[in-house]
DNA sequence: AATTTCACG
DNA sequence: ACGTACGTGAAATTA
């Protein structure tokens, strides 16, 4: 992956360029009539708390680490009813991080032999054991369809008439969690081929499957997500603005719904209490020294690392041996198409054209078959001639 | 070098 | 009473 790399079309990224930067103008000139002569750097946190909270006297929300005041995407949003200008700076630093961050540093990392961004990918960066990507990170490319961020993947494209292909899990931690648990509930749902999601609501909520609405949906995604990093009332009620009895409701619910879920993430802290270090299904180790605190908080900070760190590590290490699985049957019966690049839960791969069907059905049985559970790896593909394309 | 913020899964 | 969701990397500012 890192040797081949992969081509980006500076133009476009040009062209881009220009549309995003007459729109930061734009919201600089309508910022700064609105607060008259004070110039300010818009990329401070602390001249934009001066403005929110001294100049305009909006009320703080809550403290940084050192004290200051928060200017934060959650704390804008908040004072976003009150004033004008909250609403124009998540604007701006939306689009300010898009050209600082990807439209203009990206050209730079184009090889000049081979005219293709090489990233370089870390394989003991991470503490689960994921992959990290770096100089540039490719992992963290704009995804968000609903503004230009989507607009920078357009402008990494296959070559040659070659098409990109996307093979993504879906909700593989879900199934690992399923897997290690045995949950008859969560098992099932995805014997039976169920929107996990939905299945989630449908019991928190006691309603039928078919009578999910979009709404409630989004609530079981949110729940079932949360589940994955050790989720708190708190930090669940202010995820979905709800008070703090509702969500310890939500979630005592869940553990009901999921009985064994609960029982196997106790059996996991009181593992890590005996050796030290949680384990991974292939077996790697990440020690939790914090395990033995007797300080609450960090106490529970290393109950949901240990917890996470299992369901990430062990998707990982999935990923992992798929990758190297779909790279020999590549290299003997398709050796014109080729892994490029590696997002956790997905693979981009490029083929020729006239092989990407045959392509897309080797990747995804491949990628499905790396284990034989009794809950089965469901795998997704895309294909399209750049990374827009394929990202659904 | 530390802090804040924000992009991704 | 207290503090509060997992894992990363990069850019800009400030100390």
């Amino acid at each position: 992956m890192e040797k081949l790399g992969i081509y980006l079309d500076v133009d476009l990224l040009h062209e881009l360029d220009k549309t995003v930067t007459a729109n930061i103008l734009k919201i600089e000139k309508e910022i700064a009539a609105v607060v008259g002569k004070e110039t300010i750097n818009l990329n401070s946190p602390s001249q934009v708390e001066n403005l929110l909270f001294y100049t305009l006297q909006l009320p703080p929300q809550r403290k940084s680490k050192t004290g200051k005041f928060s200017t934060d995407y959650e704390v804008l949003k908040a004072l976003a009813g009150l004033h004008p200008i909250p609403a124009l700076i998540i604007t701006y630093r939306e689009l300010a991080k898009l050209k600082n961050t990807y439209i203009d540093a990206l050209p730079h990392y184009v090889n000049k032999k081979t005219h293709h961004i090489h990233t370089t990918f870390s394989q003991t960066a991470a503490a689960t054991g994921r992959l990290a990507s770096s100089n540039p990170n490719l992992q963290n490319i704009p995804a968000d369809a609903s503004g230009y961020g989507i607009e920078v993947r357009a402008a990494f494209k296959a070559e040659h008439g070659d098409l990109f292909i996307s093979a993504d899990y879906s909700q593989i931690e879900l199934r690992v969690l399923a897997y290690l648990s045995q949950d008859v509930n969560l098992m099932n749902a995805f014997l039976q081929g169920h929107d996990i999601h939905s299945e989630t609501s449908a019991r928190l909520f006691d309603v039928a499957l078919a009578d999910i609405t979009n709404d409630q949906r989004q609530l079981g995604k949110r729940i079932n997500f949360s589940i994955l990093y050790g989720l708190t009332p708190y930090g669940l009620s202010k995820d979905l603005g709800i008070s703090f009895k509702d969500a310890k409701r939500y979630i005592d619910r869940y553990f009901e719904q999921y009985p064994q879920v609960s029982e196997w993430m106790k059996s996991i802290i009181e593992k890590t209490k005996q050796l030290g270090y949680v384990e991974t299904l292939w077996g790697r180790k990440r020690y939790i020294p914090t395990i033995y605190e007797k300080n609450r908080t960090l106490y529970e900070e290393a109950c949901r690392i240990a917890i996470n760190t299992v369901a990430q590590g062990t998707a990982a290490e999935i990923m992992k041996l798929g990758m190297l699985a779909v790279h020999k049957k590549l290299a003997i019966d398709y050796s014109q198409a080729s892994i490029l690049l590696q997002i956790h839960d997905e693979l981009i791969i490029s083929a020729p054209q006239e092989i990407v069907g045959e392509v897309e059905k080797l990747v995804k049985n491949t990628l499905e078959s790396v284990v034989e559970w009794n809950v089965p790896l469901v795998v997704m593909t895309h294909s399209g001639a750049d990374w827009k394309e394929i990202t659904k």
